[in-house]
DNA sequence: GACCTGCTGCGGTTTG
């Protein structure tokens, strides 16, 4: 039972109390659930949407209790209550929003006649300057609002853990954008940390976006030891107010410039019909493409970019711009998805899929910020996978279903940096280090032999040809005490942190020598002096590339006509859950439309399809044009393949290239990180037998090889040519050579601290970083630095290195996902997966975008002007003889292909041979029974 | 004949 409103605050001190109505009002709902659990003293996790006064149900009972402190005048100098966030401009938004309470109760109490001492609250992220950096340690605030980084730093630092002995409460906001990766880790341990040094438990507060499980977010802010927290979940029952946006021009593989300009007219007019509009994009590259095109049609001072390669200068202008009502649109990427202030905004446009249902509602939850309103989003789409995409994710939406969280395993390299910076405040029992990991939840199944590991790696560390790496601890084990070698704090606190490097070369404008950004190394290699490039809407000249340093001088180009740069990178794929409903829509589009049988047109007009146009807008946003177009996309690509690719029915087609060689495609809506593991894996089948390497492609909606014409088999095998027993093999190897590997191999070496980024006080050059990256992977891992050719064509043997196994788990889970390959496998294997073969006389409508891909979806290194998909013709309209005559010509097109493939081999046993090497369990009755022709 | 090169987050102590 809650108690009733006005009851609600009578545990607070009538100062805070009578603060509290007269200038917030009354208590809101996770206020008044959370506020009893806090005053308990039991860890509370508060789940609620923004602008619900999550900040002020964490705080008030903190304040309460400075407050009553103060009051009785025995207000220690000490930090009871530090408060984490994941982002700076959060942080300092936090610490402004408790000075306002804290100074009205102050007055409030001299109005009383009360005497009260200063409650101080401070401000401690890498921002703040060494002078109050200082002050905090002799002067310690009472509050203390940080980052996780900066947390592990005062954990480490010897004068500040003094700071931190007095601990009462601990908040982790947006504890969500944490959880589920490895800064997550971080912080988990950091706080075990915190527990350990002051030797009890200081109550846990999290608050959290709405996520399924809650509970796992839960058990992730008590950790093991702790009983589960009380969760107070008040969902997101905010209403919101949903369409698709689908272009007058038809939607094809690729937006065509009219229909670019046809969104930004649209985006233009619902913009004037509001104060603010957040427009949410997916690359940096299209938030400046749009901010400038908005503009020329808005006005320069009406629109803005903002992204993570702009200054930190530059956002903090846009944001406060439009929080002031000075700007009508800003054009972000998840930079301005969390939760900083930026006033109210009326509407929110995406343009294309956000690939996440939480990001959809997350970003959508921007409009409207404040309690009791309505959030208006409109979804841009550019392509007809994104209208599919789109209409799914809207569905699940209405359905209230999630994606599901995370969080990552044990990582190795964040414990070895914890180990590091714990040994160095000084000696440890070896047995209390393993206890304290094992009390953060990430860490809660590690094995004390894993432990040992790293323990062992730590003492003996890398003997590589430029230097030691990574021997940071002596190891007593007689006693089984570790202490600290000479001079590891220093390095412990310089090199703290999950957040990985990623090598951008600062953009810098004269004459004033102001960073503006951060630009690709790619892109900016490719530039030349004298080039206009556009960075934060504004248009700039490049004067001098400084490549060593990696600094890029420009000067303002006064609007003169700029080229957009590119950044390179890999981002999130589709989650499971969104892919799991576009495979859904697909498939009940299917049910509810007229079978393939009778003509396309026919289909138009038949009733069943009113009905599936009417359920389409119901359920998923769309207006009578897009939901006719979605139709038209399905019929027409089921009526080349004879079917709809889902994740029950998979389909492989093959055609002829313009090379004259062929394109082989399997059309499967598992997402991209499954995609891309059945596309490394089956790639490296086919490189060995054929010893060539093939160009290959993923997206979240299948895979894509370029085949030769000696490369031939019966297209049903390509089902069969992979194992689940044999796929974690085939794939460690494939991916040993691919960039995802090298990537994460230097990132989960700088977490470990193997590799440091800053020694003697200065940054050292990213590529030196990585040179020196190259030279510890060659040293604990020879093979695979070494030449292929020289391995004779035998696998390369994994060493058991605590870090190679990281840096392999990451790539195989993290960046591919192999478990839920190796279910698509066994699915396929056991009958429950449909497989589908079909040679087709033009590429169908469902290969398109995949043929199309861009360079993030190659897994070959083969550049874009090179890629053999891209010479494929496409019929965008194909004519209706083909559509009618496309299923039952399935035959016939075989036979041709079948006609034309076999020629190469001249008789069963060569053809066997061939496929013994292809298969990885071969099946010789099979094959020899196989008819041969030609 | 157009389209087209995928995100975010942080960050020095101690002593002289």
């Amino acid at each position: 039972m809650l108690p009733n409103k006005t009851e609600s605050l009578d545990w607070a001190h009538p100062l805070v109390r009578d603060w509290f109505t007269s200038e917030i009002g009354w208590p809101t709902e996770p206020q008044q659930h959370g506020w009893p659990h806090i005053l308990a003293g039991r860890t509370t996790l508060i789940s609620a949407p923004t602008g619900s006064g999550k900040t002020l149900a964490a705080f008030l009972a903190c304040i309460d209790r400075l407050v009553r402190q103060s009051l009785s005048g025995n207000l220690p100098e000490q930090t009871q209550v530090i408060y984490i966030s994941p982002l700076k401009a959060l942080s300092n938004d936090i610490q402004k929003n408790l000075m306002a309470p804290l100074n009205q109760i102050r007055k409030l109490a001299e109005e009383r006649g009360f005497n009260m001492q200063e409650i101080r609250i401070a401000l401690r992220t890498g921002d703040t300057l060494p002078r109050d950096r200082q002050t905090m340690l002799k002067k310690p605030p009472h509050i203390l609002v940080t980052t996780p980084e900066s947390l592990y730093i005062l954990l480490t630092a010897e004068k500040s853990r003094a700071m931190l002995s007095d601990i009462k409460t601990v908040i982790v906001d947006e504890i969500h954008a944490l959880a589920n990766n490895k800064r997550g880790s971080h912080l988990a341990l950091s706080l075990e940390r915190l527990d350990a040094l002051i030797q009890y438990s200081p109550v846990r507060i999290g608050l959290s976006a709405t996520q399924k499980p809650i509970e796992l977010v839960a058990r992730f802010l008590a950790g093991s030891k702790r009983p589960l927290p009380q969760i107070v979940n008040i969902g997101h029952a905010r209403h919101l107010e949903l369409a698709i946006e689908t272009p007058v021009s038809e939607l094809g593989a690729v937006a065509s410039n009219e229909m670019w300009d046809e969104i930004y007219d649209r985006i233009a007019e619902l913009a004037k019909q509001n104060r603010s509009t957040l427009v949410f994009v997916n690359t940096r590259r299209l938030s400046e493409r749009i901010a400038h095109h908005l503009a020329e049609r808005l006005g320069d001072d009406q629109v803005a970019a903002h992204h993570g390669s702009l200054s930190r200068k530059i956002r903090h202008t846009v944001e406060s711009k439009l929080k002031q009502g000075e700007l009508k649109v800003l054009v972000a990427t998840a930079s301005l998805e969390l939760g900083i202030d930026i006033g109210t905004v009326d509407l929110v446009c995406q343009i294309g899929s956000p690939r996440a249902i939480a990001i959809a509602l997350q970003r959508v939850g921007r409009a409207g910020h404040w309690h009791g309103a309505i959030s208006r989003g409109r979804f841009f789409v550019t392509t007809r996978d994104e209208l599919m995409e789109c209409a799914a994710l809207l569905y699940a939406i209405q359905q209230g279903d999630l994606d599901r969280l995370i969080i990552p395993e044990q990582p190795i390299d964040v414990l070895t940096q914890q180990i590091i910076a714990i040994c160095a405040t000084g000696e440890w029992r070896e047995k209390d280090l393993f206890e304290l990991t094992r009390r953060a939840y990430p860490y809660r199944n590690l094995s004390r032999d894993t432990f040992n590991t790293v323990l062992e790696m730590l003492s003996e560390g890398v003997a590589g040809s430029r230097g030691r790496y990574g021997a940071y601890l002596f190891r007593d084990r007689v006693n089984g005490l570790v202490k600290p070698r000479r001079g590891i704090r220093m390095t412990a606190i310089m090199n703290g942190g999950a957040i990985p490097e990623n090598g951008l070369f600062t953009v810098i404008a004269e004459p004033n020598n102001v960073m503006v950004g951060t630009l690709d190394e790619d892109f900016a290699v490719e530039s030349n002096r004298g080039d206009i490039i556009l960075l934060g809407t504004t248009s700039w000249q490049i004067k001098r590339i400084e490549s060593a340093a990696g600094r890029v001088l420009v000067e303002n180009a006064h609007g003169a006509p700029p080229s957009v740069p590119f950044w390179r990178g890999e981002a999130p794929a589709r989650t499971d859950e969104l892919s799991w409903y576009v495979s859904d829509l697909r498939q009940k589009l299917n049910d509810r439309l007229p079978n393939a049988e009778i003509s396309h047109e026919d289909i138009k007009k038949h009733p069943k399809s009113s009905a599936a146009i009417a359920w389409l807008k119901k359920h998923c946003g769309l207006d009578t044009a897009g939901a006719e177009q979605l139709i038209d996309y399905l019929v027409q690509g089921r009526a080349i393949l004879g079917a709809v690719p889902t994740q029950q029915t998979v389909i492989a087609e093959r055609f002829f290239d313009e090379g004259g060689g062929m394109q082989l495609i399997i059309h499967a809506p598992f997402g991209a990180r499954i995609n891309k593991a059945w596309g490394l894996a089956l790639r490296k089948r086919f490189c060995r037998s054929f010893n060539f390497e093939l160009q290959a492609a993923a997206t979240d909606n299948g895979l894509n090889i370029a085949l030769a014409e000696q490369h031939s088999f019966p297209l049903t095998d390509v089902f069969q040519f992979l194992h689940p027993h044999s796929t974690k093999e085939v794939l460690t190897q494939a991916v040993l050579q691919a960039p995802l590997f090298t990537t994460r191999w230097r990132w989960t070496a700088t977490r470990s601290l193997a590799l440091v980024r800053f020694r003697y006080g200065k940054k050292i050059p990213p590529n030196i970083q990585r040179m020196l990256s190259d030279d510890l992977l060659a040293a604990v891992f020879p093979d695979a630095a070494a030449c292929q050719d020289n391995l004779g064509g035998r696998d390369i043997e994994l060493p058991d290195h605590p870090l190679i196994n990281e840096a392999i788990k990451d790539t195989l889970t993290e960046a591919l996902d192999l478990d839920g390959f190796l279910s698509v496998l066994n699915g396929i294997g056991n009958g429950s997966i449909q497989c589908l073969a079909i040679d087709t006389p033009v590429p169908s409508p469902f290969s398109h975008e995949i043929l199309n891909a861009n360079p993030y979806a190659f897994l070959d290194d083969a550049p874009l002007e090179e890629r053999r998909a891209r010479a494929v013709e496409m019929r965008r309209i194909l004519p209706e003889s083909v559509l009618q005559e496309a299923g039952k010509l399935d035959q016939a097109a075989i036979d041709e292909v079948q006609r034309e493939v076999w020629p190469d081999i001249r008789n069963a046993d060569e053809l066997h041979d061939l496929l013994q090497t292809l298969i990885a369990f071969p099946q010789p009755d099979t094959f020899t029974e196989r008819p041969l022709t030609g």
